[in-house]
DNA sequence: CGAGTAATAT
DNA sequence: CATATTACTC
């Protein structure tokens, strides 16, 4: 056993970080301890891309489990440093700086853990923002963010992180994660809190487009496939220099319409008083969903009404269809939006219309939308 | 400009 | 084939 543990063997798993650290210490052998810690790091970067599925479930595992690959690299700098030149240092600097700073150990780490948080916030919501290695810009995005978060107005909004996107993108580029950036638009799913809607902002689209353009069309993986299994299979490098920045008519990048965002729409839809009725502008309007264009609307709406129209003999025997609710709303009363019975959602949405399910969230049985915050109106 | 629709792209 | 974007007409 003992042995085991000094010869620290690439198979051996030590318990803990610290203990992990300290059998490094004990190596005097630079290039072995390196490559002990590498492995090491590899591993834990192999099953934080693992875990990164079940992100919601085991927040605090992704925040652990990424503190400790940190850790384990800044130790790995500190030590190549060291090897040139002896220094006499506590470890467990954190991360700072990439540079090195002194040996700040005590309020570090709980700073730390507060954006760490912060962040973890983020991928609940919206995006996966995973990148252990330029999260700063995240944060600073989301320091104003998450201080300013008394926004009542309109609790659905763009996810404003089209700049964390570029980022997101930025980072695809040089390391594969293949399952990180689809979820950013699908796994959008009710947060039982905050609702959100995943939108592409027209901004997004230049860098979208650049990359998208050079790489692939992935970054906006609506319906494309998902399934976090292979997460840490492929592995793919694609790096190009986008040669091109904005020549051509330079398409925008699909907008997916997620479940919320297609809930909100349906619920303006039905506040204007019914598919034919309601036009393109009007609806966006009430949706009030930043970023999203007219065109957009028109477009969603064009395929809704045709979708409606094509299966209308069931949902119109179901009596509650949208069509019919534009005649019913004739004698609406506070809450005539609660046609939900046979809500235009059901059949209709049924038909396929929200695809854009969330691929790594198999819980998808909860098709249970939770109930949208009613508009009261006055 | 905006709505409606067809054509086109992914 | 479905979905979203663009182009076109009114």
């Amino acid at each position: 056993m003992e042995l085991l543990s000094l010869d620290s063997s690439p198979l051996f798993v030590p318990k803990t970080i610290t203990d992990f650290l300290a059998q490094l210490a004990a190596i005097k052998d630079g290039s072995q301890r390196s490559s002990e810690l590498d492995g090491y790091v590899k591993r834990l970067e192999d099953e934080f891309r693992k875990i990164e599925v079940f992100k919601r479930e085991l927040p605090l595992c992704m925040l652990l489990l990424k503190d400790a690959i940190e850790l384990l690299k800044e130790e790995g700098m500190r030590w190549r440093r060291m090897e040139e030149r002896p220094v006499v240092e506590v470890f467990i600097p954190l991360k700072g700086n990439s540079e090195e700073d002194g040996g700040l150990v005590s309020g570090k780490e709980n700073i730390d853990k507060k954006n760490w948080m912060s962040s973890a916030q983020l991928w609940n919501t919206s995006i996966n923002v995973f990148d252990y290695t330029k999260r700063d810009s995240v944060e600073l995005k989301l320091g104003n963010e998450e201080d300013d978060r008394s926004v009542p107005e309109n609790p659905i909004e763009v996810s404003n992180n089209r700049a964390v996107e570029g980022a997101l993108l930025a980072f695809r580029g040089q390391n594969e994660l293949s399952g990180f950036a689809k979820p950013c638009l699908k796994e959008v799913k009710e947060v039982s809190e905050v609702p959100n809607l995943c939108l592409m902002t027209p901004l997004m689209s230049e860098a979208l487009a650049c990359s998208a353009s050079a790489n692939s069309r992935t970054s906006n993986g609506c319906k494309g496939s998902g399934s976090g299994s292979g997460v840490a299979g492929q592995v793919k490098l694609l790096n190009k220099p986008q040669p091109q920045q904005q020549q051509q008519p330079l398409r925008k990048p699909r907008r997916c319409w997620s479940p919320e965002l297609h809930r909100r729409f349906v619920d303006a839809l039905q506040q204007l008083g019914g598919t034919e009725v309601a036009t393109p502008k009007q609806i966006r309007e009430l949706m009030q969903v930043e970023g999203l264009t007219n065109d957009e609307v028109k477009s969603h709406l064009q395929k809704y009404r045709l979708h409606i129209r094509k299966l209308p003999p069931s949902a119109a025997a179901g009596q509650g269809n949208a069509l019919l609710m534009s005649l019913d709303h004739s004698g609406d009363h506070s809450k005539a939006n609660n046609v939900q019975s046979g809500s235009p959602q059901g059949p209709l949405l049924a038909g396929g219309f929200a695809k854009c399910r969330s691929t790594t969230g198999g819980e998808s049985g909860n098709s249970r939308e939770a109930e949208e915050d009613e508009k009261s109106d006055g």
